[in-house]
RNA sequence: GGUCCCAUAGCUCAGUUGGCUAGAGCACUUGGUCGACAACCAAGGGGUCACUGGUUCAAGUCCAGUUGGGACCACCA
């Protein structure tokens, strides 16, 4: 037997098992081609992410299930894979390549700039995975996915022409939410919300027939130069004659009119808006409805375009301020107010974002959310926790179309080509300058130029990683997936467009289950952030307390989904556990005799009471997994394994071992062992170790998972006795001063002293007994400290350690408790209606703690009196 | 404005269909280093379960409302 460290050393063990792991392959699907299937999909981090706690959190639950499931024997696969993440990947590199060596995209031109993404991805995209491997996830790494690979670059054009033709994709002029800096349209997850002090400018519209004026009140006063129309309530008195009237737009003077629109807030401002159809999202709406032109005046790069007239050229913040300075020179500025604004910033970019008219491609979203929503009501897809599905729904329920195109170059560049007369047309292959036009037979002129929305991608993970649209064998054998593990806010983003696209394009639903984990907060309850400065590195973490620590806090801190508050030093708890489990094996491998290996467990109450316990515990995990209850699960076994082993069957060993006791150390082996195989999901790179050091053959991985068996419930039930009457001489010991080194003697006054005379060394060792006894009618003696333990009494001899008043005095404050519990459930059971509602069962078992609670004061007057 | 979540020991949180003399980890108090483990062991103190009302024989648990905190959606001129 090696030298086996104090303290659990995970460093060592981790940088054992990582590549051991990876090389052996021991993750690789498909190795048990008979075996039902058991497949997770990761959710593909962005290949720009570090790890960081939510990553942690996330892939620790995947990797836990992923493992339960591999010990029951299926033939599992976690596959995993990173996202190309346009807007965020193409940032890194711009802003790296504008570092090194001063130069923009556009100097590189599109298919240089392009190589250089590559050659970033190739040298740090894998970093996210290796802290996952580190982390001991067990992904099958050999089919690793990129959104970008080949078949996955496939997919996305199959699913994009299958919409094509089924005429669900279209083109036109929205708006969107515009960053001047990357020049792209962006998605609203790709923006930023921030509250910040900025002003209301008060603004006087002179009427057209110069009867006065109107005033608007404004946040961004430079789109008043896109202004075609004000808009009031219908219902507002101040403005109901003018409803209809002209205003000359100052500055650039063309006569726009006031129109009457519900949308109007009357409270707001002046309870008059100016309408900028194309630089607001709701003024858009409103130019719809009074069919008010739309004037653009910005240029992509932000600055202001011919529109804007003598403002031509300047940047939106000059505008801004020469447009304030010109309306004041003109005496049409009525006031300044603070205003709070929340400015909308580019994730990326952190450029303010423009709502622009633009060109851009959308899919329609009705009739594929259709089967999404049907999914949740005929059980095909379970969110859980359940109230998630209500989020799910009311997004799906009023979705909007799609908005796919981003003016990037890092991306799937979309399949649509056109030919001299802008006729387009969408093609799974490549069409190239100068081929015919397959519908007008016209020649190709160029391929639009707009990459697709990463989640255009992503949205397909469920099998595109599987080699769809290929008919493959491991999309036949591993589509659908049985589980998804992700964060709630990429609900509808991904999750709801996987469903929509697992319906779509393979008439089924991507996943069973989908498990919505918690955010981890810091300590003080605020979301960890970049800019905050707050968040707690797991690396560091891994470093600190281990891989296995990290995992197995996590696990037990994950409850419901609720958010979880975290401080680095909650690892200690995970920490703690692992080095009880190390040592709980060092003793066991340093003091069980070897020939123990042969011996059958044994059959005292101890060993079968452990043995139950034992059952108990794989029960409860099993239950907590089932149920997506990671709490219950590892906190199960945590008790397990603390109070039940360690605390009581490995204590009550050691004089067995003493006298080389084989049954003994054949209980020890195999609780242990199956605790080994009870704590491999979680705690993976341990068990590895342990599995090992116990002999076990085969990678600790592929053991098979304990089945919970019966209970023994009356060795519980006996053992339950013994530990409560150890517990009442130790306390006896403890409140009495005795010192820990001298032994007592005890007598137990009992109608049933068998099973506790049977137990005697094992009573006498761990409360500390010189002697025993036990009977009907064993004596009191007057030097002695009494406990009521049910139906038992038990007396601990104190000759020269008792103090007779404080010993009164505890009795009798235990007299009172007592007296008030019978007094309650006397009471309880003094009512009719609850002798006449309730459960029969019940009132039967208040019955019995009546009886119980009477004999107890009874017991203690005595014990009182005596003293 | 709409939806949802949370409030239990000093702190962080469990508490599954109502049956509880309300638990855990940390912190605290007392004592302890006998061959697994001081990252430990033994024992202990500590809570009118936010508030008000209701349903019920019975409420931490169910319902309504109030207060305080948080998240999301919509709006934000």
């Amino acid at each position: 037997m090696p030298e086996l460290p104090k303290t659990y050393d995970a460093k060592a063990v981790e940088a054992k098992w990582t590549p051991q792991w990876e090389e052996s392959g021991v993750f690789a699907a498909g190795q048990r081609p008979d075996a039902e299937t058991w497949t997770c999909m990761i959710p593909p981090p962005n290949v720009t992410d570090r790890l960081h706690m939510g990553h942690a959190l996330n892939n620790t639950l995947q990797d836990i299930m992923v493992r339960w499931h591999r010990m029951q024997g299926m033939d599992t696969l976690w596959l995993p894979g990173t996202d190309h993440a346009g807007i965020a990947t193409q940032a890194v590199v711009e802003r790296k390549l504008y570092k090194e060596s001063k130069v923009t995209r556009h100097d590189l031109g599109r298919e240089e700039f392009l190589k250089h993404v590559w050659a970033w991805k190739e040298e740090s995209g894998g970093t996210i995975l290796q802290q996952l491997r580190e982390m001991g996830c067990s992904c099958d790494w050999s089919r690793t996915a990129f959104t970008m690979d080949e078949n996955l670059t496939r997919a996305v054009r199959t699913s994009f022409v299958k919409l094509w033709e089924k005429g669900l994709i279209y083109r036109g002029a929205r708006m969107v939410n515009w960053d001047c800096q990357l020049q792209s349209a962006i998605g609203d997850d790709e923006i930023d919300e921030k509250e910040q002090a900025g002003h209301l400018w008060y603004f006087r519209y002179p009427y057209e027939d110069g009867s006065g004026h109107v005033t608007v009140a404004t946040t961004r006063p430079e789109t008043m130069l896109g202004d075609t129309g004000v808009a009031v309530h219908p219902e507002d008195e101040r403005f109901r004659d003018h409803v209809g009237k002209n205003v000359m737009l100052p500055l650039a003077n063309r006569p726009i009119p006031i129109v009457a629109d519900d949308s109007v807030d009357p409270a707001f401002g002046t309870g008059a808006v100016k309408v900028t159809p194309a630089h607001d999202f709701a003024d858009y709406e409103r130019g719809e409805r009074h069919g008010l032109p739309m004037i653009n005046i910005l240029h992509k790069d932000g600055t202001l375009n011919a529109e804007a007239g003598a403002y031509e050229g300047l940047p939106r913040e000059k505008a801004r301020k020469k447009v304030v300075e010109d309306m004041e020179a003109a005496g049409l500025l009525e006031k300044i107010e603070d205003h709070t604004i929340r400015l909308p910033l580019s994730d990326r970019s952190k450029t303010p974002v423009e709502p622009m008219m633009s060109e851009q491609w959308f899919v329609k979203m009705k009739d594929l959310a259709q089967p999404a929503i049907d999914a949740v009501s005929n059980g095909d897809l379970n969110i859980r926790p359940e109230r998630w599905t209500k989020v799910y729904l009311d997004w799906l329920l009023n979705v909007r179309d799609w908005c796919i195109s981003r003016q990037l170059w890092w991306g799937h560049q979309i399949p649509v080509w056109y030919d001299e007369d802008d006729t387009p047309v969408a093609s799974e292959h490549d069409l190239q300058i100068g081929d015919p036009h397959p519908e007008t037979g016209k020649p190709i002129v160029r391929q639009d130029s707009d990459v697709l929305d990463t989640w255009a991608s992503s949205w397909l993970w469920p099998f595109s990683t599987l080699g769809w649209p290929r008919k493959t064998d491991d999309l036949a054998r591993y589509y659908p997936t049985q589980f998804l593990a992700t964060g709630r806010d990429i609900i509808y983003l991904w999750v709801a467009r996987m469903v929509m696209a697992g319906y779509e394009f393979l008439g089924a639903c991507p996943f069973r289950d989908v498990y919505i984990h918690a955010n981890i907060l810091d300590a003080q309850g605020r979301k960890m952030s970049k800019s905050l400065g707050n968040g707690i590195d797991p690396r560091a973490m891994i470093e600190q307390y281990g891989a296995d620590a990290m995992r197995f806090t996590l696990a037990i801190l994950t409850t419901e989904g609720q958010d979880v508050k975290l401080a680095p030093t909650k690892f200690e708890l995970g920490r703690n556990f692992m080095n009880k489990m190390w040592n709980a094996a060092r003793f066991v491998l340093t003091s069980v005799p070897s020939e123990a290996e042969n011996a059958r467990p044994g059959t005292t109450l101890t060993d079968r009471w452990i043995l139950s316990r034992l059952q108990a515990a794989t029960e409860a995990v099993d239950h907590g997994l089932t149920h997506f209850r990671f709490h219950d699960a590892a906190n199960a076994l945590y008790h397990f394994v603390w109070d039940d082993f360690c605390d009581w069957y490995l204590e009550a060993s050691k004089e067995r071992l003493a006298a080389r006791d084989l049954p003994c150390g054949a209980t020890l082996l195999h609780v242990l062992r199956t605790t080994v195989r009870l704590l491999q999901p979680f705690a993976p790179y341990l068990a590895a170790e342990l599995h090992t050091a116990l002999g076990g053959e085969g990678p600790a991985a592929t053991q098979s998972w304990p089945k919970a068996a019966a209970r023994d419930e009356a060795a519980e039930a006996e053992m339950a006795r013994l530990q409560e009457l150890i517990r009442a001489v130790r306390k006896l010991r403890n409140e009495n001063r005795v010192q820990p080194t001298a032994e007592v003697e005890a007598m137990v006054r009992t109608d049933d002293p068998a099973p506790i005379m049977a137990q005697e060394a094992l009573v006498r060792r761990l409360a500390k007994l010189s002697n025993i006894s036990a009977g009907p009618a064993v004596a009191r003696p007057q030097t002695s400290a009494t406990e009521v333990l049910g139906a038992d009494e038990v007396y601990v001899d104190l000759a020269g350690f008792i103090d007779l008043d404080a010993e009164r005095d505890r009795k009798r404050k235990e007299l009172e408790k007592a007296e008030s519990f019978a007094a309650s459930i006397d009471k309880k059971l003094a009512n009719e209606n609850f002798v006449s509602r309730a459960k029969p069962e019940v009132v039967a078992r208040e019955r019995e703690r009546l009886e119980e609670a009477r004999d107890k004061v009874r017991r203690l007057r005595e014990a009182l009196e005596q003293l």
